[in-house]
This record gives C-alpha cells, sequence and structure tokens, in this order.
DNA sequence: GCAAAAGTGTTGGGCATACACCCATGA
DNA sequence: TCATGGGTGTATGCCCAACACTTTTGC
C-alpha cells in the first residue's frame, strides 16, 4: 500500500539536441561513481530532481540555463517515465544517493525534448558542467533508461516535423544551405531525399528567404544561404506558434 | 531545497472517453465533500496516487478496469501535469488529504487517453462507483486542474486521429453506419464533410467493411452497416499497431 | 405525398514523385 | 583538367475538394 512505503522521487530530464550541418547530437552528461568499489566513467541525459515548489517546465528551463545561458531552444515534454525498474540498476541508485545525499527508492522522471542550434550552443562552460555533445548515432550506454527516453525523443522529434516542419528551423544555423536544411532531413528519417524535389518545397515556403551570400572556400560551386523568416512564417500560418 | 520539504505525490488521471453516435463523452466520477463546513458535489476525471510498487501504465489500466472489467480500450500516457498550483483550490487537497488520510502537498499527475467502444462500457457498477458519462460539451467546473486536462485530451486525440484515423474504430459501435463515422469526424474537428467525399474515403479504406445489414425502423432510407477489419487493417499497414 | 436522411460520379487543381544534365570552384 | 558538390525543369499520377440529384422509408 502507498502508506507504508517511500515516495516516488520526481525528477526531469532533458533530451538536448543538435545538428552540425552532418548528424544529429545529443548533449550528455559525464558522471562518475562506484559501482561496488570499482571506480566508473559514463554518461547521462542532464535532469535533477524537482524542488519541492517548482514547476516541472520551470526547472526543464532552469536545467537549460544552467547549460546554456543564453541560448534559445524549443522545449517541450514530452514523455513521462515512471516504471519501477528504470531504477533497477544499483550502479545508479547508489550514485543518486550520493550525490543528493537522501535514501532513493523510485523515480518517476518527466523527459522533456530541447532543440537547439548547436553553434549558438557550443560554449557551454564545459569543465565545470562535464557537458559535452555525441553523435546521437555513436552514444553508448547511458545511466538508468537514458537510452530508452533519448530514442523516444528522437521519434517524437520525427512526430514534430511530420507535424509542422519549422521545427527544424530551431536545428539549423541563422544561415543555412540547401543541402543543409537537406541533410538535416535525410538523417533525421534515414531516407535520400531526392534534390531537385526538395529545393523546389523550399523555394515554396515563403519563410525561408534566399541572401545574397555564398559559402567561401569550397572545392566545389559555392552554395547560397538562407535564413528562416520567423515573422512571415507567423503571417503565413495564422498566427500559429509552439 | 528539495531535502527540506514535502516530496510531491505522483498519481495517474484518465481521460476516458466515448462516442455515442452523435457526440463525445467523458466518464467523470461524482465526488462529494466539505469546502469548510459547506458541502459540495461535483466531479472529477477517474485516477488515485499511484501504488509504490506499481508501474504508471499499470495504475492506468488498472483504473480502467476498476470500472469497466471487460472493455477493451485504446490507452495512452499523453501527459504529465506538474504544476504547483493544480492544488491551488483547498477544496481539492482537503478532499483529497481526507481521502486517502495522509498530508497532501504537492501532486504530480500523468494523464492517460482512453478510448472506449461506449456501447461496450455502458454498464459499470454505476452505484458503487458514482461513474457517469457526461457530453465533452457539457462538462462544468471540474476538480484539481482536469478541466485543463480533458481540453489536452481532446487536442490529443485529434492528433492521433490526423496521424491515423484507425484510432476512431475504437470509439465507434462493431456495426457502424457511414453517417455514424463522419458525425465523429465532425464533431472531433468542429467541422462540416463532404458527404461524397467521406463516403469514397471509406469506401476506399478496404479494412471497412460493408454490411448486409441495415437499420431498421427509421423514417427515411435504411443505412447500410460496415464493420472494422482489425486483420486487414493490419496487413494493409505493414503489421504497425498502437 | 412529404419530410428526412441515404446513396452515388465527375471534374479540375495542386502536390508529390521520378528523372539527367550543366555549372562553379579549388586543388 | 578533374573531382566535388551546387543548381535547375518537365511530365505523370494521385489525392483532395467542389458540387446536385435520386432513392427509400415512416408518418
Amino acid at each position: 500500500m502507498y502508506l507504508d512505503s517511500i515516495y516516488p522521487h520526481v525528477s526531469v530530464d532533458c533530451v538536448i539536441l543538435g545538428f552540425d550541418g552532418n548528424q544529429f547530437h545529443v548533449l550528455l552528461m559525464q558522471r562518475t561513481g562506484l559501482d561496488g568499489s570499482q571506480p566508473f566513467n559514463d554518461m547521462k541525459l542532464p535532469g535533477r530532481l524537482i524542488y519541492a515548489n517548482e514547476d516541472l517546465d520551470a526547472a526543464a528551463q532552469q536545467i537549460m540555463n544552467g547549460i546554456f545561458p543564453s541560448a534559445q531552444s524549443f522545449l517541450t515534454q514530452f514523455k513521462c517515465f515512471g516504471s519501477q525498474d528504470r531504477t533497477a540498476n544499483p550502479r545508479d541508485v547508489h550514485w543518486l544517493e550520493n550525490a543528493v545525499k537522501q535514501k532513493i527508492g523510485r523515480i518517476v522522471t518527466v523527459a522533456y525534448l530541447n532543440l537547439v542550434r548547436i553553434s549558438d550552443a557550443m560554449h557551454f562552460a564545459s569543465d565545470t558542467l562535464q557537458a559535452k555533445w555525441v553523435p546521437v548515432k555513436e552514444v553508448g550506454s547511458l545511466a538508468f533508461d537514458h537510452n530508452t527516453i533519448l530514442l523516444e525523443a528522437m521519434q517524437e522529434v520525427r512526430k514534430f516535423v511530420n507535424m509542422d516542419p519549422y521545427v527544424v528551423f530551431n536545428l539549423l544555423p541563422k544561415k543555412f544551405t540547401a543541402s543543409q536544411m537537406r541533410t538535416l532531413f535525410e538523417q533525421l528519417f534515414d531516407q535520400k531525399m531526392d534534390v531537385r524535389n526538395f529545393s523546389k518545397k523550399m523555394s515554396s515556403m515563403d519563410f525561408v528567404v534566399p541572401l545574397d551570400e555564398y559559402e567561401q572556400n569550397v572545392a566545389h560551386r559555392a552554395a547560397r544561404y538562407y535564413r528562416f523568416d520567423r515573422k512571415l512564417y507567423i503571417k503565413s500560418h495564422g498566427g500559429f506558434s509552439f
């Protein structure tokens, strides 16, 4: 019965994703601890238990601010993970108990998806924070059920982009080439896209405006830069916004 | 700081939706309590605190089973509600503290969406359970933030149906007419649909099979019945299932 | 016979798909 | 001059939206 038992703890975890022009990266925190008497090093998603008087969304935002004091991001809650075996690995429990100095039974975590412009967010205090961008495809075994959370986050991005492709502009640099944008879609959906059809679609989006600026010092014809115009977007979408 | 404070409690709430051929209904529980010394009667979504060793999904399923011992349902977690002011109304806090016989500070709730065939689920133990189907449009002021949760649940249904219209067959009776199905879409998206285009779309779905059975005793031409064939559906969708 | 809802086809426009060659640049 | 990726147009099929009249039935 509930009364006789430890309350579950509630935490927030952030899946912070970026795109470097070639592939998706996720921001992970390095973690060191002891597994029995063996020291170990691995990684986890950024996150923490919530404070008693803190809204979930506020906690997620605060975690973001703690890592990237300035970068803007697309931030959405996407799923709550609450199975008991999240804390099946004693290594995770010991690590957390040591970190928060209290007994931990079970943790229900609320996962947030954050999409950031990786170029704006390259300069976090990486020494202090032990934060690291890791290509999603190269992510190893993470703490708790963070691998699952990451996987579901990637699916969530696909859903969002399907519903409204504009979300990709949170990931692209302010000035981007057509092939960066196309590569993003190709990586996300894991399929090649037709170059001509893709550029047709791009030019049909009136809020993607071509600049009079081109790549420099590339060993081939220089690609044109584009930018996303948020005002035009809002105008052509009746004021919708996330 | 977290350590000095009461832990948040974790609960599960279910938004159980049905469609009676004309409109959406939500299943609500009657609640009686005292507001100061004034007795009050109102309604809430079915839900409860989770047990210490209970997965969230299991809790949601168990709540369903408690109300409809037999009915099958489409069940999905859709959002976690965790703002502090969920428990802003002292009436709610007092009611809950009285129900669970413990002090309650804050509650983080995980909301589940359940779509049921209302015809299968008409016969719950309504005396015992105080459960009631209420047309969504006529729902009054609910406990906690349950009005918000209901609103977001309806949006969620729209999303699901957009992604894959098959989910509506969880709501329709086993045998349904074309106009029942059309009305469902019209109610859900709050817009009229073209009758001919709709029936064209229906007949293009090979998993919606027309029966040799018609309405009876209606004061107009009798409508044909259709049924949803799950096996055909799975075949034509490569084995996807929710 | 009338009121009420069921059923049924055609057309046009827009959107996605498929597909191949020349261009600019640095090495 | 060559290797590398950038940029461009047309033809086809499909799906969606628009639109009106006849049929059946109970009263």
